[in-house]
DNA sequence: CCAATAAGCTACGCCTATTAGCCAAAAAGT
DNA sequence: ACTTTTTGGCTAATAGGCGTAGCTTATTGG
């Protein structure tokens, strides 16, 4: 009857429509994530998405998957060709200017792959990836073995803290944050040598 | 017609219903509270609970409130009568015992509140106090005035994100979680002594 | 005993996601 | 070039969520 001109979409389009949804929507963007308003980017109807794309919930596993991968990628790309404080130094800055960037993106970054479900295989390798960044980041330090998880572990932990802190309005005092971040990247720095300093073998 | 028992519902009890679907949901809890399954619970049909409580927003604020308040009275309980590096570390263990036993209520209580809307007032004050048991913590360490801010964020920003990557299952390595999260207190705790050193006056 | 209030209910409107089935446009095959 | 197949739109319809309106009954207070 009426002639249906195509839009052109494809998962490639759809998923980058969702990354624009994710990306205007701030801090809460990945959370209003909905196909309605993807398919309003696409001048589509809600439906037809699904030619796209399996549902909701993969859409949205594609966007986390995209999100941990740039993260993953914005801290490797800081710190090449640095080692022990240097290297923790960048990649904490970087963990934090990619997250100021892109607050709606490192929401996305937040979600955890399912560890048994086959269809989070993209996933659970981008977490890898990120992890891998970190571990070598500690390369330098002469941490004995069995400390290295645990160093990783707290650089993550304080990183990724303070940084959710930051973007929901935690830090509401007047004092700089930015000076509050460089004090806790030299606690981390400062730790992680007594780490490497303690047990010694 | 059909006569319509009263359920002997009321603010409260709705509010107590929600932390139960909060509870039992786990991690996700507070994501998925709904009216509809507060309603179930009351064995009583949605729209009913309008008659105690504005919107879902409302009862998701209230629920965060309680959770904040239980999060700080927790904390302000496990640190009466210590300073310094005892307070600290008793701090951060209450704190992630806390989220360990109610992942849910502590996923609520991440909400960050509205500074400006006054219907807000009781989470900020609850946040506040929170805070305010942070500060108190840090007593003992001799912290100049302008550290102390660095040294409550480094705190908090560790701590959460230690217990937000473990609830979400962000530590996979096999290595013990326990010895992480004492790994990172020891780091805390001598980074913050080392704040007070520096910049001596 | 009666009136006022409080606490249920059903019916509805609007917004999601998702499925089913139709139809035209593009692509592939002959 | 024509035909066939696949593809990518569409509308219609289901199911479930929040929130509003208006009715009815239980409870309470005079």
């Amino acid at each position: 009857m009426t002639p249906v001109p195509r839009a052109g979409l494809s998962r490639e389009a759809v998923v980058g429509l969702a990354l624009g949804v994710v990306d205007d929507g701030g801090t809460g963007g990945f959370a209003d994530l909905t196909l309605a308003r993807v398919a309003a980017r696409a001048g589509v109807a809600t439906p037809s998405l699904y030619k796209h794309v399996g549902s909701l919930a993969e859409l949205r596993r594609e966007v986390s998957v995209r999100a941990v991968g740039e993260l993953a990628g914005a801290t490797s790309r800081a710190t090449v060709g640095l080692s022990g404080p240097d290297a923790v130094r960048a990649m904490a800055h970087a963990w934090r200017g990619y997250a100021r960037v892109h607050p709606g993106r490192y929401a996305a970054a937040q979600t955890g792959p399912d560890p048994d479900d086959p269809a989070h295989a993209a996933h659970r390798d981008a977490a890898a990836e990120s992890v891998a960044v970190a571990v070598a980041t500690l390369r330098g330090f002469d941490l004995p073995e069995e400390c290295v998880v645990d160093a990783v572990r707290a650089v993550r932990s304080a990183v990724h803290g303070f940084v959710t802190l930051e973007l929901g309005g935690g830090f509401r005092a007047p004092q700089d944050v930015d000076r509050s971040f460089d004090a806790l990247v030299d606690m981390l720095v400062a730790g992680i040598a007594a780490l490497a300093r303690r047990e010694p073998g």
